[in-house]
DNA sequence: CGTCCGATTGACCATTTGGTCAAAAACCAA
DNA sequence: TTGGTTTTTGACCAAATGGTCAATCGGACG
């Protein structure tokens, strides 16, 4: 997909696509997510919406505009009115995405209790993975395939927020309050852990079978992993 | 994808192509995975493992037949003259790697010493990840997306193993070996660890950086998580 | 050396798909 | 009601893609 035979006219620097094309031209920098009217508000997380849920079940080259635009209940030249192509859609979405994901990991407080902060930050994550699956599949579809969409946003903003919380338990550790555990795989087995329900739901479910809650059974699984683990 | 708007003569019952278009039919049952000739035994492998490259790092749709062709050097139609569709080609990898997939656990032994055994099968696993980490993409990517191609195999196969191997967790527990833990879960969080490895490799880097091992690093610090979790 | 059968491919084809566009419809302020 | 501005869409288009096929190639064996 990326940079295919370059199309007659280089497209790289149209529109952000975050206001439809028609809009005047006024208020460029701000009221970019302040869509001017009701209509393109609403429309624009319909799509979102739409587009979501397709791209988590079918990748981004599985996913096509028709699907969007049926789910959607909009026409496929509508969806382009409100967004100037597909990979818009899916950067808006990856976007969105980050922010929701790492809010759990921000709220990793230096001065809580070490012990309490990390089992919640699992139970945290754990929430995401039950509410949002469909945002866990995204990123995962995305991951998997190698970012090639979000390496810079994986490397500068991740980083800076995961090199920073690791500071932070590996002083907890140092000063004897959790086990010695390397923080980084420490947070890496969180992810882990907690995106696994979501991402390989149809997996766990088959092996599990209908009667069980594999959500409801897994926080009190990982409560315990994660305690014995950390126990100083 | 699935029978898409039916074409004009039904294909499904086709051949299987486990054996070229132009091939005898006889020895019809037997010989299926035992080529004919040299040359057939060499371009299946070698389309195989193009394809699987192609397929791990794009997804099923992602991937076209052109770029499996040019990954092994030989034109389209000819793969098609080995594999009847691009979709055959996929369950040949499938079918191929649940089996990789499944040994560690099925060298699970109920005799032996039970925290030995799930530290060795935790190891297994890791290794699986640091040498097949694109078979392990190629089941993360079908997993992700609700495993279209495998749901049978999962539900019986995978569970019928899991199982077993749960019960035999679980006497271990009872019998105080080790901690009483959901012996389901265990498994879990056992794949779930490892797989993240080979899975989330470009983002677990990019937080790194590129001066760590990841998963040189993975191997002991699951080893401690595990021993911690497990004692009695 | 000729023959036969498996292997290979260039040229094609039908469908799918992302994207365009001009025109029509819906909205809205005066 | 009118005139201008957003929204919406039917009809298209070009490129990509899975797949076909007749024709050619090649090597092993008699």
């Amino acid at each position: 997909m990326r940079a295919q035979a370059s199309p007659p006219k280089d497209r790289a620097d149209r529109e952000t696509g975050l206001v439809p094309r028609g809009a005047k031209a006024s208020d460029t920098a701000m009221a970019q997510h302040n869509p001017r009217t009701r209509i393109q508000a609403k429309n624009r997380e319909t799509i979102l919406d739409a587009a979501l849920e397709v791209f988590s079940l079918h990748g981004f080259r599985g996913a096509t505009l028709d699907m969007i635009a049926t789910e959607a209940g909009l026409s496929k030249p509508n969806l382009l009115y409100y967004f100037p192509s597909k990979e818009a859609i899916h950067v808006t979405l990856l976007s969105q995405l980050m922010d929701t994901w790492l809010d759990p990991l921000r709220d990793l407080d230096a001065d809580g209790d070490p012990i309490a902060e990390l089992r919640a930050y699992v139970r945290r994550k754990l929430e995401l993975s039950r509410h949002y699956p469909r945002q866990s599949r995204l990123f995962a579809n995305e991951i998997v395939q190698g970012a090639p969409r979000m390496q810079a946003a994986l490397a500068s903003d991740l980083k800076t927020l995961v090199d920073e919380k690791s500071a932070v338990i590996q002083d907890w550790a140092k000063a004897g309050r959790i086990a010695d555990v390397d923080p980084h795989h420490l947070i890496f087995s969180i992810w882990a852990l907690t995106q696994h329900y979501a991402d390989f739901d149809v997996q766990i479910r088959a092996v599990l079978g209908d009667a069980r809650d594999p959500l409801a059974e897994a926080e009190g699984f990982l409560d315990t992993l994660f305690t014995r683990l950390l126990a100083p």
